[in-house]
DNA sequence: CTAGGGTTAG
């Protein structure tokens, strides 16, 4: 009966009459379709009930309901029309119509069905409430859901402890959390772990990750969802290396993650860039033999990805069976990223040749790729494409990454124009990019009015003057590049500090400029006059422009001597393995000096150095790095 | 006869 092809229903109902079943035949079908939902074999079983006159049971109908909102996709004009046939509706089918309106487009309409309900004299349960609610969180109807929280109260339901947890959950989703605190605090004695779970996700949802971790600490039994949602409410409140931290307690007490732990661990690990620990989250998928599912496929993508390994990413793209729109575009913007245009675009055009609708993210990647790859003609056609042909609005990303791919050109006036005309608010964000390339292509008088702009707009940010320093420097001007400097002292503007990490057996080393407090400090700094040493040999000369401090020629040396990055190179030659390469992970922009050095660092000690910087990746090379001296 | 909490991309 419930085979994959169509039955033919003549030769069932040639062998008895249907009045002969009692309604009960059918239940081992409902539970099977529970278990596994197919919306054919619904129809069958539908069919059938049809065939024996049954259509307008409540209770069969209600169980068809009750496939129909498990099931993935289902038709919604379907469940509506199987209620309408019900002769008389008992609140076990109209509950399950609730449910089928929660999963629809606009779930608030399951309250208009529920005043519906009541005209009709059916009397609303316990679960008509947590199916009602259910709904306002996905519809984040507040109003609605206050209104029915009265309806709990007056009726009776208010100690269910299900009704309560979907209270709980219904007021996080409409981020009054201190509501879903109310109701949790009512009744101490009705809870259960769902009822933490659910609180410990509100308070995360509100960045409170002081009071969830104070509360986890207070349960009295926690499961894998609260250990998932704690470490959540680290990752995604940025404390990623907490996060990590309490994973690495998960495991120590023996529970078993799941796929949602993993992947929030290896966006973790993506984030902070640490290969090592990808690899560990690898091995436990291994080990586990945890299904890779689309979701943890592309998190392991993008993982590999963010962690400097674009090979391994890519192989990972190949082999998976199953890919959705976000697996393409976290491949396409890792390709970018890694200033692989060609590869992106290329990925971008079997993409579209597959069929997929592209989405914003999908461009942000695509238009990246063009700029690295200098592809003016093909990012102008792809910006279009996207505004014209998807009728996508371009975001400030969007515009970003087309001014950086004017700017790079060359095209500084149609860049100019860009910001100009098509942003309804010209952003500071814009004109920084700019200014960028302006210090590439040595544009004086464009970059200074610009930079004195954004200095002005924004007398605090560090970087505006950096950048207008860089430009003087570029062509000489060495008053206007102290002048700058020492105005940006005068101000005390908001530095950032800077620091680079690299990890080697599990371990994070993470280095500011001028760090001596490094274990091994005395091995870095000697190391680090041998990489100098070479270094000269092989014809460098320190370029000033990047140091920050108006001081004496000396002291400079010293200052750019010990940028964060060189020590975390020089402690690469000390601890990863003669061959393998130095990966390296900063929050600030690779300044021009250390640049130039470790692309010669690369040539004369024949050692490949990938360098993950705020946006983008260099890979050093053979003398060369993979941004091609444009960042 | 039906129920609840956690998951990826710029």
């Amino acid at each position: 009966m419930f085979a994959n092809k169509p039955v033919p229903l003549l030769s069932f109902t040639t062998k008895a009459s249907y009045s002969q079943f009692s309604t009960a035949i059918f239940h081992p079908f409902f539970s099977s379709l529970r278990a596994n939902p197919s919306l054919f074999q619904t129809k069958q079983a539908h069919a059938h009930i049809i065939i024996s006159g049954l259509a307008g049971n409540a209770s069969l109908m209600g169980h068809l309901l009750t496939i129909l909102a498990l099931s993935p996709s289902t038709p919604f004009d379907y469940s509506q029309s199987i209620y309408q046939t019900i002769t008389n509706p008992n609140v076990f089918a109209s509950n399950n119509m609730i449910r089928c309106f929660a999963k629809s487009e606009s779930p608030l309409k399951s309250v208009l069905f529920y005043s519906s309900m009541l005209r009709n004299c059916v009397r609303p349960n316990n679960y008509s409430f947590t199916f009602l609610l259910q709904a306002c969180g996905k519809g984040i109807g507040f109003n609605e859901g206050v209104q029915l929280h009265g309806h709990v109260v007056k009726l009776g339901f208010g100690e269910d402890v299900y009704v309560r947890n979907a209270l709980i959950h219904l007021y996080s989703s409409c981020c009054k959390v201190e509501s879903s605190k109310k109701v949790f605090d009512e009744s101490p004695h009705n809870r259960d772990v769902i009822t933490w779970n659910a609180m410990l996700a509100g308070f995360a949802r509100d960045g409170r990750v002081d009071v969830v971790e104070s509360m986890f600490d207070e349960m009295p039994e926690r499961d894998v969802i609260s250990w998932n949602t704690m470490i959540m409410a680290y990752v995604h409140n940025g404390k990623l290396e907490e996060g990590l931290e309490c994973f690495r307690r998960m495991r120590g007490i023996g529970l078993i993650p799941n796929e949602a732990t993993l992947v929030t661990v290896l966006s973790a690990s993506a984030q902070l860039g640490l290969i090592e620990h990808g690899r560990l989250v690898q091995s436990i998928i291994d080990s586990l033999n945890i299904p890779l599912t689309v979701t943890l496929g592309t998190a392991l993508l993008d993982m590999y990805a963010k962690c400097g390994c674009i090979e391994q990413s890519r192989l990972l793209f190949d082999k998976m069976p199953q890919r959705d729109i976000s697996t393409w575009n976290v491949m396409i913007c890792g390709m970018a990223s890694h200033g692989r245009g060609k590869e992106a675009i290329a990925l971008f055009e079997r993409f579209l040749n597959e069929g997929i609708r592209p989405v914003n993210v999908t461009f942000i990647g695509v238009l990246n790729a063009c700029s690295r790859a200098g592809l003016v003609k093909e990012g102008k056609r792809y910006f279009k494409l996207m505004t014209d042909n998807y009728g996508i609005e371009p975001e400030m990303e969007h515009y970003g990454c087309m001014v950086d791919l004017l700017g790079r050109a060359g095209l500084v006036s149609e860049a100019i124009e860009m910001i100009e005309n098509k942003v309804v608010s010209p952003n500071p964000v814009l004109w920084a990019t700019l200014l960028c390339a302006c210090r590439i292509h040595g544009l004086i008088e464009l970059g200074e009015n610009i930079g004195n702009k954004l200095i002005e707009l924004d007398p605090s940010y560090d970087g505006h003057y950096v950048q207008l320093a860089n430009i003087y420097a570029k062509s000489r001007k060495w008053d206007e590049v102290i002048r700058v400097r020492r105005l940006m002292a005068e101000r005390n503007t908001n530095k950032i500090a800077g620091w680079s990490l690299i990890e080697t057996q599990g371990r994070v080393h993470q280095f500011v400029a001028g760090d001596r407090k490094h274990e091994r400090s005395l091995e870095i700094h000697k190391m680090l006059e041998v990489i100098e040493t070479r270094v000269a040999e092989a014809g460098y000369v320190p370029n000033l422009s990047s140091v920050l401090h108006d001081i004496g020629e000396e002291e400079k040396e010293n200052a750019i001597r010990v940028h964060s990055e060189r020590l975390a190179i020089a402690f690469g030659f000390l601890v990863i393995g003669a061959g393998d390469c130095i990966r390296i992970v900063k929050n600030l922009r690779v300044c021009t000096d250390c640049h130039e050095v470790s692309k010669i660092i690369s040539r004369v000690f024949e050692r490949e150095i990938i360098v993950r910087d705020g946006s983008r990746f260099h890979h050093f090379k053979e003398g060369k790095c993979s941004c091609l001296d444009y960042w």
